[in-house]
Order: structure tokens, then sequence, then C-alpha cells
DNA sequence: ATTACGTTTTTGGCATACCAAATGCCACGA
DNA sequence: TCGTGGCATTTGGTATGCCAAAAACGTAAT
């Protein structure tokens, strides 16, 4: 094995010169199906038509201009990801979450943020909590979140994003992320809803506050309790979005 | 390869003769596949040799008596589950999890079973939450799970899966389960250890307890201190096992 | 018109062939 | 001895073709 012996005195290649970025590894087709695929179904409202959203192989194999493999290995990973289901001889369909399953995958959100918090308690540096505030810069006493649903919608999504990371745990951040993109769908006609923006930013502003205060458990129940505040909110209001 | 064809059956059928169950879904070569390569991949002890351990399309279709195809499907599944991870060009290597992933991993799993003990609080019946006991029936103090370690940490596992069960929250359940696989490996040196078993037996008699007792916040602080004290004994001990 | 039944079409599952990049081997030459 | 270049091999990536199960369609009998 060529392993780059650093003693290696030879003239010919010195360790000082030019830095090799290892290529380009570009990325196969497989993946950009998945990518592709995956953008797609997320893009789409899959709660608004009745009838069940079904894939063609043969037909994405030729829109996307590759051969029925890679699209089928794509299809097989977003089957993983809970995004599709494929019924053998009858096609793959898109799969559609209930309202309880989307609570419960809330639930679990809830969880994993409130771990988050609890380590964000201990580890993170005081500049990058507070730095939090920024995601809401925008709204005010004279700028209320309700009036501007669709914009704070973005800046909630952006802080529980950049909240969690600040756990520095990667295995919190892509649970969550996961989680995240199947509620989305859903969420873009509930966590928009005026009554509930009112009382979001509020509490956003509290867990920051027990963050910075370092006060680990007030903060795992702050944003515990804030998430299963969205949670008993959709269970209870849901009903109109569908099923 | 001709197959000897079956012939529609009977002319006529009634609709009032015995319930067929929808026929066989017969699982396809692709989960066959995925299934056998998941388990084989967490039956081996990843952490034993210091190569990274490899795998080969073409054998694995030869062993597997099928063709790369599903075989691929199938490495694109374990992909996604974070079991293998495949290089272009150069191979498919299982995973190996690092101390510190792991400890990650042990933490969203604290996360989540305290989410657990806080539903179950308010949902399962105290029959089954009582039952919960009955996975310890075995050990006592004339026979000390530190004596059975072997014994012992299947009931653990028993125990602590069948509590995320009773939360009757599919996402829980799913979600622990994976990353319970990722653990396991690592874990068949560190949960067994004697020094944490002595200390084990009693915590879960606590959580049990508030549990019964419908006290959701203590419930939830003894499922997740227990967790996370398995989190810091693998941070503090876990060296001397890989890295 | 409706039902029964056979045929065609559609669709996912699987096998196979070929490609190109990455490696390894080995002969050749300084 | 050591490095260099090229050829054979290995390996994942992709395209294609065929199969059988189902659905869709069509047609004839009642």
């Amino acid at each position: 094995m060529p392993e780059p012996k650093q003693t290696k005195a030879s003239p010919t290649m010195a360790d000082t010169d030019i830095a090799i970025v290892r290529i380009a590894p570009e990325t196969s087709f497989k993946n950009k199906a998945y990518e592709a695929l995956k953008e797609a179904i997320l893009k789409m409202d899959i709660y608004a038509t009745p009838e069940p959203v079904m894939l063609d192989e043969r037909a994405l194999s030729e829109r996307l201009g590759v051969s029925r493999t890679p699209i089928r290995e794509a299809i097989a990973m977003l089957e993983q990801d809970g995004f599709v289901k494929t019924v053998p001889r009858r096609g793959i369909v898109v799969v559609r979450r209930t309202k309880a399953e989307i609570v419960d995958m809330i639930r679990a959100w809830a969880a994993l943020e409130s771990m988050a918090a609890r380590l964000i308690t201990t580890t993170a540096r005081k500049k990058d909590i507070s730095a939090l505030r920024d995601f809401f810069k925008d709204f005010s006493d004279d700028r209320l979140p309700q009036d501007h649903v669709e914009e704070y919608s973005k800046a909630n999504i952006a802080f529980h994003q950049a909240l969690i990371s600040l756990s520095e745990s990667p295995v919190l951040v892509d649970l969550t992320n996961d989680l995240l993109l199947h509620v989305r769908g859903y969420r873009q006609l509930t966590i928009g809803r005026k009554d509930r923006t009112a009382t979001s930013l509020p509490e956003h502003l509290g867990i920051i506050e027990a963050l910075e205060a370092r006060d680990t458990e007030l903060a795992e129940k702050r944003a515990r309790d804030h998430t299963l505040g969205l949670a008993a909110y959709v269970e209870a209001h849901g009903q109109e979005l569908f099923t």
C-alpha cells in the first residue's frame, strides 16, 4: 500500500507542493436521481389530491435521461427513508402520512430537540447561543410574526435547525432533519397558523434565555414543551387539513 | 427458463368462501438480500480487525444465488441505514463507528426513551407497565445480574424495547430500534460490564415505579438519566474497546 | 346492458453485458 | 535496486432485455 510516508525524502515529489484536492467524486446517477426525486416529492403537495400519487420507473428514467437501474436504486433508498412505498407489480406510491403519524413524528422531534437543548447548556458558547436571536431580528412589536406568517415560518425552521446544530451532535441533527422533511409538507398548513404563531416567538426567546443561563433542566423543559405544543396543536386542529 | 405456468383455476368463484389473505407477497430477492446482509453485518464483530471490512457485489450475488441487481439495491438500502458506505470504483465498506458516534447515538436513544416514558405515564395500562418487571424475574439477591452478564444483557435489551413499545409510538419504536442496531455491536462489550450491571437493575425498577405512579416528570428523568449514564460510561471506559 | 373470459398492455423484478476508473502485476531500463 | 510505463484485472456504474403478475381492454355470450 502506497501510504504517504512523510519521512520519504524523495527528490521527485516534495511535500510542499500545491494542494491536490482529491479531484471531484462526481456523484453517480443513482445519487442524482435520489436527490432529484426526493426534492420533487418534498416539493409537491401530497395531501392535495385524494388519489394516491404514483411514480413510474420507466417514465422517470426517460425524464431524467438515465436508465431504469439507477432509478430503481434511488427508489430503494427513498423507500428506506419512508418517502415512497413500492407495491410489487402495482407501482410506486408516494407515502401519505396520517395526522397521527405526523403528531408522532413531532413528539419524537420534541424529544430530540430537548436533548439538544440539554447538551447545549453544557457545551455551546454563549456567543453562539445568543446568535439564535438573529433569526427573529426582523420581527418586533411593530412587525408581528402573525402578520408575516410565511416569512416567520422560514425563520422558525431555520431557528430550530440552528438550535439542534449547536448541540454538535450529528445524530440529533440528522434525525431531526429527517423528521422535519416528513413533517414539513404537513406543516406548511399548520405551523404557519396565526394563532400559534403569536405564542411561538416568546417561547423561542424563553428557550434561548434558559440556554444562556445554562439552566439545563429549564432549557430542556422549554424546548420540549414548545414542540410538544405544536404536536398538541396539530392533533387538535389538524383535522381540517386532511383525512 | 420456462417456468411451469399454473393455469387459471376454477371457472366460477363464489364470494362467500374462506378468507383469502391477499396471497403471499413473497418478499423479493432485493428484500431477502437486504435482510441477509443486514443480519450478517450485525453478526460479525466489525471492531475486531484493524483493516476495514469490504464487501464484493459479485461475490455476494454468487453466494446468495441471485444477480447483482437485487444485491446492489440491497446495498443502496443498507447505505441509507448507515451500515455500509460504497466508495466509487473502490468497494463497499462496512461502516465502523467511532466511540464518539456511539456515545452520540446513545444520547439520542436516551432522548427518545425518556419521551416514551413520558407518554407511557399518560396512556399505558397499569397492568402492562407492571409486566415490565417480568424481564428481570430471573434475577434476585440470590442470583445477581453481575453473575450472569450475558443473560442479563439480553433481558436488558428486551426490557428497553418493551418499554418503548408501551409508548405506542411507532416513530419512537422504529428510531430506537435503528439506534440499538448500531450500538449493539459496540455494546456487546460495554453494557455487559459487571460494574454497570450492578446499578442497572435498580434503575430499571425505579423507572417502572415512576411509570406506575404516573409521575411523568420523574419517569422521564429516570429513563433519561439511566441511559445517559450508559453514554457516560461508554465515553469514559470505551477506550479499551477500540480506536 | 351486463357478465364472463381471453388478450393486450403495463409494471416492477431480475439477469446479463458492457463500460470506465482504479489497482495490481510485471517487464524493462536507468 | 529502484522507478516507470503499460497491460490485465478488479470493481462499481449503467444500459438493456426478458419475465411474470396484474391491470386494462375488448369481445362475445346471456
